[in-house]
DNA sequence: ATAATAGTGTCTTTTAGACAGTATGTT
DNA sequence: AACATACTGTCTAAAAGACACTATTAT
């Protein structure tokens, strides 16, 4: 029995808060297939290679983010046979979260809002998995300390908030979300610093901590 | 430009509870590699194939479950280049949430405990995708209605609640569990009928609401 | 009657949600 | 001074945890 040979590639869901707006890492494909839509960032993996390792070179090499501290997590694996019109490519998706960086050198690499791309075309089914990575970010805010990622090294307790306010798209009460993001243990280490780049009266600068789960976790206010 | 291709294959994490223990669906091997180890069920895909349908066939032909109730969610891929010795194999896994169903009429697939799995030579990388599908239930229990699957399609709060308990390895009180699982929206649906399978008074029978979420999630007890 | 399990009620503690009031900076 | 934001405190409502008590079956 002969065993059926297929191209990988990982696909980046990178995502940031910059701009007061979730956004994604994008191209824009100026050839076919999908001639002027958007795709995610991708490649074929390599033989002899890793998909974390695939994903980190694709981060550098696609995405212009050589960056180790980008958190980058397994999304999902999308295979269904005619995703790509060339060939058939089963495409393991990585989802990363990224702090508001400077924008790449490159032109054809540019940070979108998540909505604005959903509303236009996109190549082979990236709409899909944009939209997958997008909501298990706003799922994982819920439980766990990642909102952290999207925050520079030092950030304040009103940054963070604003983090969970653009990717959930709702208003948090800046009093409550103090004392439940201070009180939750170690989710935030004071740096003993502070800063008024909010403008206002100083605030506490914050590391994050080395708390992974939330518990109790902060559930999305639902209409 | 020349793209590598590789061989993809789908492996099953089966869970169920029975005779009191959380238990994984295992093939044993009878041949190298990995002689006398056991493994996951799984298989190659076909070139024409969709992920969700080679599980689907998988779990037909290899795990001897041909039934469509089982709930069936994608795991993980893994993909590093020396987990199968003979070639590159990346491998798709699905976790397959099962209520205690007859053996297989086949000697080589087995229930067996995870704990006891999780102490034995497995082949490949079959222990990790094991811990990982187990993890990935216990976590869902908290906050989803999945804890159903593992039961029959009419069951009672308490063979609801002796779930939870042997997935989580923790005693749960049933006057609250009770409250909880009762109080939660469109989790249970009340048949109207009742049953003394369990021995003392009647309880009722229900069966899986619609709902997916468990809001407010109930949450594993912390030692 | 006794044992076993189902189900209800009650009290306490924890947490969330709403919001008043004080603190400390900038303009 | 006015204003902006940080932070603390307080009250209430919801939910979890502990556990007493009643209900309905089998033996």
């Amino acid at each position: 029995m002969t065993v059926p040979r297929l191209a990988v590639s990982v696909d980046l869901v990178v995502l940031t808060v910059r701009e007061q707006r979730l956004c994604a890492l994008t191209w824009r494909r100026d050839r076919p297939p999908y001639e002027g839509c958007w795709s995610l960032p991708g490649g074929f993996i390599q033989l002899d290679e890793d998909l974390p390792v695939a994903a980190a070179r694709l981060m550098a090499e696609r995405a212009g983010l050589a960056d180790v501290r980008i958190h980058l997590e397994q999304l999902a694996t999308y295979g269904y046979p005619d995703r790509d019109p060339r060939q058939r490519v089963v495409s393991v998706a990585y989802l990363g979260l990224a702090p508001d960086l400077p924008a790449s050198s490159r032109a054809q690499v540019l940070w979108r809002s998540v909505d604005e791309l959903d509303n236009e075309r996109a190549a082979f089914d990236h709409r899909r998995i944009l939209r997958d990575g997008v909501e298990r970010a706003r799922a994982k805010l819920e439980y766990t300390s990642l909102a952290a990622a999207f925050c520079p090294p030092e950030f304040t307790v009103a940054e963070l908030r604003r983090v969970y306010e653009i990717v959930w798209g709702t208003h948090l009460d800046p009093r409550n979300f103090h004392r439940k993001v201070t009180g939750a243990d170690r989710f935030l280490i004071p740096t003993g610093r502070t800063t008024t780049r909010d403008g206002g009266r100083p605030a506490q600068l914050y590391r994050r901590g080395d708390a992974e789960q939330l518990r109790p976790p902060m559930l999305r206010p639902r209409p």
